[in-house]
DNA sequence: TCTGGGGTCCTAGGACCC
DNA sequence: TCTGGGGTCCTAGGACCC
């Protein structure tokens, strides 16, 4: 009872919409319901892969990154609709809003999730009841079902949201670890993958609760800062904070798109480049951004992929110089044979505003000394937290 | 009949400078 | 005269996530 007021520390919501694409189209068209619906790329062409699966297609077997024929295979009355990402980015924009009544501090970390920071919200019923209400609203406002995770950081309510789902609300308390994260296997947890869960089992590593129990000086060893950041997490430590401004962030803006089928023709590989750099060119212009770096993705027909990238002197923005410069890139590199895909990214965006002030450069350095500064600054709150003072309380008595 | 497209972060090596 | 050590920038690749 009254969970919400004990609860010492911060009360993190991650909110995971249920296999969001296919809601969405259900929303659309509502004789979809119950029908088992995939969205997948390029359902006409070949080489396409299931993106997300509603659960009536899950329970048939279809999976998300499997080949499209595979899923036809599986289910032979599925549903196959193409992504409309502009459908797609209004529901999310509608989603966030809701999330913004509730606490300012909300970080979408992508187009289907976000983590609010609810530890100002003044709670007028328990936590869980607050929850069963943003929940409900999302289902009755917007037609989209979601799972809410519930607990004191980031890494915890994201495993939380893991585990229910479609339509759960998981309160994880610190307490709790041992009997609900530690029993679940290596993979489960956010940031391993299939290849470091191989590395782990071999050195006798199997679940969460191992993780916990390797000190994160033998992990840091073994496996670098991720190491140190697993055993961490494992025995639930997180100090990262609900950053509603990273959205605003961006770092690379690329474009690649997977041919129908392997080319070798080299004006035809250039027409590519040149859409894929007006793409890009398009994206930076909405985003009112600029880049001195450009980088190439060549993938061959064996599947194997080069990037090849280089700073350049001046920044640029428009189709026609990235066109230039992916295809000088091109020139470089390619070594003939036969290409898959092709990619076109703008590496170390900048914002424009900050692109004009590069022409003072005393402005600028000092500017640059400052920003690496905060930089140090806040990546020791990130590891520390900035309540260093609250640290080891972060937790419900 | 295989395996998309959008990203982020980390690592490691080499160039270069003092 | 036979070779230090620190730091930054750049690049490529890989792991991981949705």
């Amino acid at each position: 009872m009254n969970e919400g007021r004990t609860w010492k520390g911060k009360v993190i919501f991650h909110v995971d919409m249920n296999s969001f694409y296919a809601s969405v189209e259900k929303v659309y068209n509502p004789s979809l319901k119950h029908q088992p619906v995939a969205i997948a790329g390029n359902p006409k062409e070949r080489r396409g892969i299931v993106v997300t699966a509603s659960y009536e297609a899950r329970a048939r077997g279809v999976k998300t990154t499997m080949p499209v024929w595979e899923a036809r295979e599986k289910c032979p009355d599925l549903i196959i609709l193409p992504p409309d990402f502009e459908k797609y980015r209004a529901m999310s924009r509608q989603i966030f809003e809701l999330l913004r009544s509730y606490s300012p501090l909300v970080e979408p970390v992508s187009i289907d999730e976000g983590y609010v920071d609810m530890t100002s919200y003044f709670p007028a019923q328990e936590i869980g009841q607050v929850a069963k209400g943003m929940q409900q609203k999302l289902l009755e406002q917007l037609g989209l079902p979601a799972s809410i995770g519930i607990a004191p950081n980031k890494f915890l309510a994201k495993m939380a949201s893991d585990m229910k789902k479609p339509l759960g609300i998981t309160i994880l308390r610190k307490r709790e670890l041992p009997e609900k994260l530690w029993p679940l296997p290596v993979e489960e947890m956010h940031g391993v993958g299939k290849k470091s869960a191989q590395q782990l089992r071999r050195l006798g590593i199997h679940t969460i609760g191992d993780l916990a129990t390797h000190s994160s000086t033998f992990l840091e060893l073994r496996f670098g800062k991720k190491g140190r950041l697993w055993s961490e997490r494992a025995n639930g430590m997180d100090y990262r904070k609900v950053d509603p401004e990273s959205v605003h962030e961006v770092k690379s803006v690329g474009n690649s798109t997977t041919l129908p089928y392997d080319v070798e023709d080299k004006e035809e590989l250039k027409k590519v480049l040149k859409q894929l750099s007006e793409k890009v060119a398009k994206r930076l212009k909405e985003k009112e951004v600029c880049t001195d770096n450009i980088q190439l993705t060549i993938r061959y027909n064996d599947r194997r992929t080069i990037t090849r990238s280089e700073t350049l002197p001046d920044a640029l923005m428009d189709a026609r110089d990235i066109y230039n410069q992916a295809v000088s890139l091109f020139e470089q590199y390619w070594n003939e044979k036969g290409v898959r895909l092709l990619g076109v990214t703008a590496l170390d965006v900048i914002p424009l505003s900050d692109a004009s002030k590069q022409l003072d450069l005393f402005t600028y350095e000092r500017e640059n000394k400052e920003m690496k500064i905060n930089k140090t600054i806040s990546k020791l709150v990130d590891k520390y937290g900035d309540d260093i003072i609250r640290r080891g309380t972060i937790d419900e008595r």
